[in-house]
DNA sequence: CTACAATATGAGTAAATACTCATATTGTAG
DNA sequence: CTACAATATGAGTATTTACTCATATTGTAG
């Protein structure tokens, strides 16, 4: 259809439908923009410089879009409500049906691997939407409503479920260890990408373990032996 | 010495002498930079919106500092060096020898609680730093070694000691207990600032005793009894 | 008080850039 | 093929804004 080739591949280039009635040209140009975004941010990014990665003329994008801050929006928000939010919460409601009468050590595993790969390759688009998401209300409104609480609300479930099959304490809100598996987890991502001479070179299912671990049983020596 | 009456008052106004060799009007030009910042963003703030707020030309401004970037730089790198790095791994570090021999979980939960007031009224600040860090690699250097490794440093040793004290498990890496611990707190302070209808009723002393709790005994139930 | 240096001023400049519009191209119906 | 509509083009515009510089003010030494 198209001859442009991509100058940065994302994992999910090629989901055009996420981005319903969408023309050729359209999707041309919010390629580009992510591209040009992910690169520099989005002050720093210039309407020229997306029509030129398109390959496009200027005023062409302003046929499409009103302003810069509307490809913005067209750009991300999509991608949030049809690629992100649903991507997280399904994976996550996949895995804890599927694995269903697993030990929740294991589970968790899979979980936090499962989600770990996809942040991975969706943090460039990630980091501009969070920064975005604090100068731009509707961005912020989305991402809260549309990820955030999605993963919140599958986390919970799971934890529900396994706290009424008696294998989670119950005199702990299901909130708290929600946040703190999590709040673990992405603690540990961010360390990684900040120290990576120091956790990049462990083993990365090792360490994975060890937060499970620490979660489920604590870091106290249990003085009851 | 000055009548100005700053806009945003920040919990470290009247601090100048963490900025050395600073002449009246450069502290006033950072100072209201800072605020102009924290109001709206580097890129959306202005050089002339910052001689406004701070009572001088726009041309005074061209004669201490010779870019736009000079002044965020000048501006934030003093404050992390000299007043948010210290400031955070200080207390740590007191609080820990202070109550040496407290129980761990009051300790937790007296650093936790100290540290939620400090980055609370940091928030504006610490906010623009994280995001201007991802532009800028001096700011992401200063941020890492002067901040984050202080802060990192403070907890490991408090960690190790009650380690050595046998009241932590040894078959776990402290950085592991460290950065859940640390996680888990981050991520309760995320989710008040986005969920304040839940989370702001709730008592927060009640809600850091169970995240304390929570990572010292686990969260699975004990199948020992 | 005077002479001179240091500093401050703000109107002015040059460059960047979001956005426009008259013209050109492409697609399509009869 | 023709006529017309829809879309694309890119040179041009208006505005914003970081930065400059000739002039004015302030501070100071003799």
């Amino acid at each position: 259809m198209s001859d442009h080739v991509p100058i940065f591949q994302h994992s999910w280039t090629g989901d055009e439908q996420l981005y319903e009635e969408l023309t050729d040209k359209q999707w041309k140009i919010l390629k580009a923009a992510l591209t040009v975004f992910t690169e520099k941010g989005y002050s720093a990014s210039t309407t020229s410089e997306i029509a030129r990665v398109a390959g496009v003329a200027e005023g062409t994008i302003f046929r499409h879009f009103k302003t810069k801050k509307e490809i913005l929006l067209a750009t991300l928000i999509p991608l949030m409500q049809n690629f992100i939010g649903p991507g997280a919460a399904n994976s996550l409601h996949d895995l804890v049906l599927q694995y269903d009468n697993l030990p929740i050590e294991d589970v968790l595993m899979l979980v936090i691997e499962d989600r770990q790969k996809h942040i991975t390759a969706l943090w460039p688009v990630l980091r501009i939407v969070i920064i975005e998401a604090n100068f731009h209300p509707e961005l912020r409104d989305v991402l809260l409503n549309n990820v955030v609480k999605k993963v919140q609300e599958s986390f919970l479930a799971f934890l529900k479920q396994r706290q009424s099959k008696g294998e989670l304490r119950d005199d702990l809100d299901v909130w708290t260890m929600m946040r703190t598996i999590v709040g673990a987890a992405a603690a540990y991502f961010v360390s990684r990408s900040l120290f990576p001479e120091r956790e990049q070179d462990h083993d990365n299912r090792q360490e994975l373990k060890a937060i499970v671990d620490l979660f489920l049983r604590g870091a106290q020596v249990d003085v009851r032996y």
